[in-house]
DNA sequence: TATTGTTATACTCTATAACTATA
DNA sequence: TATAGTTATAGAGTATAACAATA
C-alpha cells in the first residue's frame, strides 16, 4: 500500500494528535506517543495528507477501473485539446515509454484515440473520445464528491488559505519542463 | 519518477500560475495553460507539493544511502524507543513482509538490531543502535535544511496555518491502527 | 487456533537500451 | 544526426500465500 512516500507514512501523526487533544479524556492511554518532529514535518503532514485523499479518490475511481494518473491525463487533454504523447510527458512528467503503456490502456478502453500528426508524421496526437469525455464527467462527479468530503474539516477561508499557501510552494519550486 | 501518485502529476499547475502571473508579460506565450480544474484541485495540489519536498528529502538523504521510509522507522524508534516488527507495521502502515526488508537492510549497515522478545519470543524487538542514532540526527540535519528551503515562499503564520490545516486534515480522516 | 516473522513468488509502476520511421 | 513512438527487458517497491516457531 504504501510508497516510500513519506518521511514517515503511517498513522502516527494522528495518533499523536489524539493524544494531544484527548490529554485530559480517558482514552488517552489507547493511543501511542510519537516524535513530536513529525508534527512539525512538512514532508510528513503533505505527504499524510496527499496520501489519504489520493487513496479517497482512487476509491472513488475504482468502478470506472481508472487511476489517478490516468484521470490527470484526461484532464489535460480535455482542457487543451489533442497532445502528442511527447507533449504529455512533459506535462506529466512521466517517460515516453511510460507514456506508451498508458495511452495503450487508455486506447484499448477507448476513452482517447491516437492519430498520426499530418505537421509531424513521427509524432501521434492524442484525442479524447466522446466516451472518453463522458467517463472523465463521470470521474469529475465522482472525484468532486470526494474532495468535498476530505476538506469537509476545513472552513472555506482555510481551505482557500491552505490552497494559496500549496500554489505558492508549487509557483516557487517549479520544476518540469515548459514544453 | 512519477508513481500513480498525483490527480495529475507533473508541472502543469506551475506553468498555468507562471501564465497567469506573466499575463502582462511577453513571456507568457512560452507557457501552456492548464485545465482550471487543477488549481482547485486538492489532489493535484497536495499530490504536488508531497511530491516536491519528497524529493528534494529524497535527493539530501542519497548521501547517506538513506529512504525517506527508512527515515520514518528510525524516527519512530528513536522516538518511541524499540517496537516489534509488527507494532512498525501497524505505525507504519505497511505490510509484514516489507517489513522484513526494510529491517534488514536497516540492518545490514548496522542501524537498528533485531532482538528477541522475552515477553513474546515469537516477536523481534527493533533497536535503534548507536550507529543509527548518529545518522539518524545527520539525517535530522540534512532535511531540516530542505524543509526550510521549502517552507521559504511562505511566512511564518503561512506556515503555520499550513500546518494546522493539514493537522485538522489528518486527524479528520485518521486511518490507520490504534495498535 | 491465531500470531510473528520469514521465504518464495508475483504484480505494478517505472525506467533503460535498442529498434523503426520519420525529420 | 536527432526525434517520436515502440518493444523487450529489468529494476524498484509492494503484496499474497505458505511455512516455522511460538502463543
Amino acid at each position: 500500500m504504501a510508497y516510500s512516500e513519506a518521511v514517515s507514512s503511517g498513522s502516527l501523526i494522528i495518533l499523536e494528535l489524539k493524544q494531544i487533544m484527548a490529554k485530559d479524556s480517558k482514552n488517552a492511554d489507547s493511543y501511542e506517543a510519537v516524535p513530536a518532529s513529525l508534527s512539525n514535518s512538512a514532508g510528513f503532514l503533505l505527504n499524510m495528507a496527499a496520501r489519504s485523499i489520493r487513496e479517497k479518490v482512487t476509491a472513488a475511481l475504482e468502478p470506472l477501473g481508472m487511476t489517478t494518473q490516468e484521470l490527470g491525463l484526461l484532464r489535460i487533454l480535455d482542457g487543451q485539446g489533442a497532445n502528442t504523447q511527447q507533449a504529455l510527458c512533459n506535462k506529466h512528467n512521466i517517460d515516453r515509454t511510460t507514456m506508451v503503456q498508458i495511452v495503450d490502456r487508455l486506447e484499448e478502453r477507448q476513452l482517447v484515440m491516437r492519430q498520426q500528426s499530418t505537421e509531424d508524421r513521427r509524432a501521434n496526437l492524442i484525442h479524447l473520445t466522446p466516451r472518453g469525455r463522458k467517463t472523465l464527467a463521470k470521474a469529475n462527479r465522482l472525484t468532486k464528491k470526494q474532495q468535498e468530503q476530505f476538506l469537509m474539516p476545513l472552513s472555506e477561508t482555510e481551505w482557500e488559505a491552505l490552497r494559496q499557501s500549496l500554489i505558492k510552494l508549487l509557483v516557487h519550486h517549479g520544476r518540469g519542463k515548459t514544453d
